[in-house]
DNA sequence: GGGAGATTTTTTTTT
DNA sequence: AAAATCTCCC
């Protein structure tokens, strides 16, 4: 049987086209991966040892769909696989710098900061600067950081060309945050793309020994690589150029994590020669889902274009629905998810949105219904604090100058080490330029006991005694006596909550997990490595007939009938990206990937009111413009709608909205368009009229800021110069302003 | 040192 | 609304 007959005319081609660097440019469902997989199969047909071929993606999800599609079709060959690398980017350099670590004077097991290690060891970085920021400056920070390293920045070179102080801040930071991973062997998710950058480009023989080894390099999702990512492949490819790349421009949603739809387009610059193939025939959707697609992401300027055809006819008009608030826009798709599947209980539905809080008013809905579901995203097994707890011991164990991994265990269970300690051991640490750990060696060794010392004691022999176990124990039962002799399981079995119940459930099931990953030959690092590297987009289940998630998690995957949800602008596209153009065409891609997941039927649906934040108040909204960027002709408006999908009705964020659904509905059929205004609002005016109270003669007045516009006062807080006000702007939401310096004026 | 209660923050998207 | 963080008191 041959395998080629499974593929069109350019499929084959890009099969076939086996010597120097390809680029194929993929539209969705036009079989991409197919031809990835085939490809493999058919080098490995034609006696390519398997070791020698590599196939990066970028999610596990894509890298294990791949190794099962290219077993099963070498099991119809007959042939046997061999061992061709298929990876993550991420997994792939975590693989080849445990092998090359010392070079760059790594330990050999160095451990891998997941973002939840990289904000802790960012806050120990802060702390030894001294520096106060909390919470929402820390992520900014973080990012701020990602992206120096992304772009080939050190602490050094940011520090040299940092022109004003902010900048130089936040250079001081980076490096106190490096000297944090350094000192505890450790490497985020960045270092690890860097670090074996650096080891291909340092060292001559160790660049030669793995390009030689690679014949062919292929790569998933071309589109998302970034910087770092596209000198790793040139470096590998350096050798033998066969670098096949496969990707769309269109579905380039990563830029906020340093993709650059740069690389592929100007891939043929970049690899002389290179020979660009195009798949323009999709096999998924029907051809007025790709037309309406195809209409938002033409509103797109960097693109390449292409036109999509459907090889499974014309299908039917996309449906729009308008509900009141998020509660009814669930509830209309949660009913018509269940006449569905009614109707089809084998089909695969799938609802879709911006943002992962979105998935809780569906939830509701969802299981109202009794509508069996699953969410993707949210707490993935490895994130729960048990897990993390369990592994930062297994961590310490390995390397105890992990301040991290102590630090999270320090205390738990409680063993009477307390803030008062953890201050006195940072202050140590920071004063001799050492780890949390050996600051303990240092506290215990000084003559004068303190009332902590017994506990940081036991705590000390508790960790050596591990570490004399890790090496000696398997890594199931090295995790057993983690548990048992480190007070966690008594712990959650004197607590004896429901909760902690399934705590201890969720730990045997680790213990499993080690047990099973041994088998298959993991050492207790590599299932480390696993667990810092996976991610909840990857527990996805194919057979779920009911399957909630984020627009980027839903990359790659596709469904008989999709709901793309909550089309109003500031959530979608979201607010964040409205002020940037190429932020708007990224989410415009994003819509884009959305919208091509569906095979045979695409409801859209928007809110007129949404809650944010909890907030007690509605905030109005207008439909997202990706709405009348779909052709009008291809979207019909569900029975129920309050409005059709064109009408650019315009919604007053409304504080004191409270009318019932019916008055609602009326009110607004009744004033079609222009939108139900409220009376003009002055104070004391009936519609300005104060919650219960409320008193304060300014609520419900209406005001002009400069930057903001139209807005209404919700809230007055304080008196005199420090008097701060509650706006509900119409286009920018509720913002607290100090009324000292907001140059409101009365509208 | 620890916990209860108050206060503040969170909402992009992921390896 | 829920989670994370902070504050205060025993």
């Amino acid at each position: 049987m041959n395998l080629l007959d499974d593929l069109n005319p350019q499929q084959r081609e890009a099969v076939l086209a086996t010597e120097g660097p390809v680029l194929v440019l993929a539209g969705a469902g036009t079989g991409k991966t197919r031809v990835i997989t085939y490809r493999i199969a058919h080098l490995i047909e034609q006696g390519v040892p398997g070791a020698s071929i590599l196939a990066v993606t970028f999610t596990n999800k894509a890298a294990d769909q791949m190794k099962e599609r290219v077993a099963a079709l070498l099991a119809r060959t007959g042939r046997d696989p061999g061992e061709p690398w298929i990876s993550t980017f991420h997994s792939f350099c975590a693989r080849l710098l445990r092998r090359e670590a010392q070079r760059l004077g790594l330990p050999r097991d160095f451990a891998i900061y997941d973002e939840d290690d990289q904000l802790a060891a960012l806050k120990l970085a802060l702390d030894k600067l001294g520096s106060e920021e909390t919470g929402n400056a820390v992520r900014g920070l973080l990012e701020r950081i990602s992206f120096a390293k992304n772009h080939g920045q050190t602490p050094e070179l940011l520090a040299a060309e940092a022109e004003d102080e902010n900048s130089q801040r936040v250079a001081k930071v980076f490096a106190a945050y490096e000297e944090v991973l350094r000192m505890a062997g450790a490497l985020d998710f960045d270092d690890l793309l860097l670090r074996a950058v650096e080891v291909l480009r340092r060292f001559d023989d160790a660049r030669a020994s793995w390009a030689h080894g690679f014949r062919h390099i292929l790569v998933d999702e071309y589109q998302d690589a970034n910087r770092v990512q596209y000198d790793l492949l040139g470096l590998l490819a350096c050798e033998h150029h066969n670098l096949f790349v496969v990707g769309d421009e269109d579905q380039s949603i990563y830029g906020w994590r340093g993709a650059d739809v740069a690389h592929i387009l100007r891939f043929a610059e970049d690899f002389p020669g290179a020979q660009v193939i195009r798949l323009e025939r999709n096999y998924r959707s029907t051809q007025k889902i790709l037309d309406a697609a195809g209409g938002v992401v033409q509103k797109n300027v960097r693109r390449l274009g292409k036109t999509l055809t459907a090889t499974r006819g014309e299908g039917s008009n996309l449906t729009f629905y308008e509900a009141r608030d998020a509660a009814s826009e669930a509830e209309y798709v949660a009913g018509q998810l269940f006449s569905l599947q009614r109707r089809d209980s084998s089909a695969r539905l799938a609802v879709l949105y911006r943002t992962n809080f979105q998935s809780r008013a569906l939830e509701e809905a969802l299981r109202r219904l009794s509508l069996r579901y699953r969410v993707l995203g949210g707490f993935s097994f490895y994130q729960r604090a048990e897990v993390k707890d369990a592994l930062a011991y297994a961590r310490l164990a390995i390397h105890p100058h992990d301040d991290v991994a102590l630090l999270r265990v320090l205390n738990t269970p409680p063993r009477g080490i307390g803030k008062t300690t953890v201050e006195t051991l940072r202050a140590l640490a920071r004063q001799r330029g050492g780890s949390l750990w050996s600051a303990i060696g240092a506290m215990l060794d000084s003559p004068a006991p303190g009332r902590a010392t017994a506990p940081l004691r036991s705590f000390r022999e508790l960790i050596e005694s591990l570490r004399a176990d890790v090496a000696e124990l398997p890594p199931a039962g090295f995790l057993k006596i983690v548990l048992e002799r480190s007070g966690y399981l008594d712990m959650l079995a004197q607590r004896d909550t429901a909760e902690d119940l399934a705590r201890a459930e969720n730990l045997k099931e680790l213990v499993n997990a080690l047990a099973e990953g041994a088998e298959r030959g993991e050492t207790l690092t590599d299932f480390l490595d696993r667990a810092a590297l996976v991610s909840d987009a990857d527990s996805y289940d194919e057979r779920a007939p009911i399957t909630l998630l984020t627009l980027h998690s839903a990359k790659g995957l596709e469904f008989d009938h999709v709901f793309l949800v909550g089309l109003e602008e500031g959530v979608f596209p979201h607010s964040r990206s409205l002020h940037r153009e190429q932020d708007l065409e990224e989410e415009r891609r994003l819509c884009y990937v959305g919208m091509t997941r569906a095979k045979d039927s695409l409801t859209l649906t928007r809110a007129v009111y949404r809650r944010f934040y909890g907030d007690e108040r509605l905030q109005g909204s207008k439909p997202s413009r990706f709405l009348s960027e779909i052709p009008g002709e291809l979207v019909d408006t569900a029975v129920g709608s309050l409005a059709e999908v064109g009408a650019t009705r315009r919604y007053e964020p409304d504080p004191e909205y409270s009318l019932s659904p019916e008055e609602f509905a009326r009110r607004i059929r009744r004033s079609s368009s222009p939108p139900p205004q409220r009376p003009r609002t002055s104070p004391g005016g009936a519609a300005a009229r104060p919650r219960k109270g409320d008193t304060n003669p300014l609520i419900g007045v209406r005001v002009r800021h400069p930057t903001y516009g139209l807005g209404t006062i919700i809230g007055v807080e304080g008196e005199g110069d420090d008097r701060k006000l509650t706006v509900s702007f119409s286009d920018y939401g509720t913002k607290m302003l100090l009324e000292r310096y907001a140059n409101l004026e009365r509208a």
